[in-house]
DNA sequence: GGCCCGTCGATTGTCGACAATCTATCGTCC
DNA sequence: GGACGATAGATTGTCGACAATCGACGGGCC
């Protein structure tokens, strides 16, 4: 990608941006919980920016769905009931499988080994059995699997369904795989990119991603988010 | 959905966000061509806001990814490649497709009746042979088709991406398929759904986009986008 | 003639202030 | 006692003005 001593052009963030990735990290993690109101006074002394950059900031949020605007009232992080964390996995298996597809017919070498290197980051991180460390190994893995389909829409919607998805995770944490489960599962979608089983890797991602929905519908702890 | 005489709570959309759709409608038709700089003041004025609401707006349609933001330089309308066209389509066959999926696990009936109202208007805009009412209804159908399968996430990534399709419409209007096609195209759809064939839907979807992209990467018209 | 540098106009980025609206509380009337 | 209406505080919506940066033009130097 970028040799050391190479010249690239500066690519300099705008501030709106660099403040909509800090709201999104935010909401994420869980420090804005949904519901939460995002007074605009507040957090624009906390940031050390003025309000209107801030604001431009929130409205990429709204265009993302992660914030809900109510006139004259202010803006609040979106909650999740059983609805929308079924919406999001299913939203998540349309961009991932097409990702894999992708993946299938494109430079499938590298897929391998950019994978393999993410699969190796989630053992390590569930080994730790941090919680934390396990999400982020999770996410960064289908983060990268999306990336390697080199197609920067399905990038795009991928960001947002995996920050909702985190939202999700931070609400039922005891739906969370274990540790030995969670890592399993991950490895035979690599090994069946290494295998070059087309067939094989679609059926494990819509199991990946639907036993996810069986599970919160059939509990339903997500109705404890609001 | 809002039997007449029914108390909904009123929901009156932000100044961003009606500004927001003026500037989407505006992309969409192509009165803001791919690569022209949306400078604020003159928008501004002719919007009759002021740059605060204008640059918000603005913000949204970064994040859609329809502009674009250079620091210290202006925002400009995207201009889409070849590259961007196939991936627009990939990204539309993900949404559709899911949304074919969830349609035929749900209510079919509601769904035939009114895909079979948008493919009347279809008909009525191809015997028009008006070339933009034809492309009004067709984006019109693939809302509609979207929004049945009542995914919210599904219809905010098929918005933006329709908006992108009917950009590439714009500059090469050559490749629009006829109408007796298009029309055709989109019966054997909806066809699919009155028989509850699940199979021949998916293929069918699938052949509808990605014929497309097999049209455009032959014949690289696209190119001529910038 | 070609290159470099400084200046100018224009546009974007940021900020503080004012107007409009909402929620909550308190007082009043029936 | 309960409901209605007015007031106060806080928050959002909007605007105009100032600072920072960029691209283009023109003058000067080698």
């Amino acid at each position: 990608m970028s040799d050391p001593g190479e010249l690239e052009p500066v690519t300099r963030e705008s501030t709106a941006a660099i403040i909509a990735n800090q709201l999104r990290s935010a909401i994420m993690y869980g420090s804005l919980a949904p519901g939460d109101q995002l007074t605009e006074t507040g957090l624009a002394a906390q940031l050390g920016v003025s309000r209107g950059p801030l604001r431009e900031a929130m409205q990429r949020l709204v265009q993302e769905g992660l914030l809900r605007s109510e006139t004259h009232r202010g803006l609040f992080v979106i909650d999740l009931d059983a609805a929308d964390v079924r919406d999001i996995y299913h939203a998540r298996l349309a961009v991932e499988r097409s990702a894999c597809l992708l993946i299938m017919q494109g430079n499938r070498g590298e897929a391998l080994v950019a994978l393999t290197a993410a699969l190796d980051r989630l053992v390590q991180a569930a080994e730790s059995r941090d919680r934390v460390a396990m999400s982020d190994a999770d996410q960064a893995f289908h983060q990268t699997l999306v990336q390697l389909s080199g197609n920067t829409r399905l990038q795009r919607m991928a960001e947002t369904l995996l920050v909702e998805t985190r939202m999700c995770l931070t609400v039922m944490q005891e739906s969370y795989p274990e540790p030995a489960e969670l890592v399993e599962e991950h490895r035979v979608l690599v090994d069946a990119i290494a295998d070059g089983d087309e067939q094989r890797l679609l059926r494990l991602i819509e199991e990946h991603m639907l036993s996810t929905v069986d599970q919160i519908t059939d509990s339903g702890p997500a109705a404890r988010a609001g």
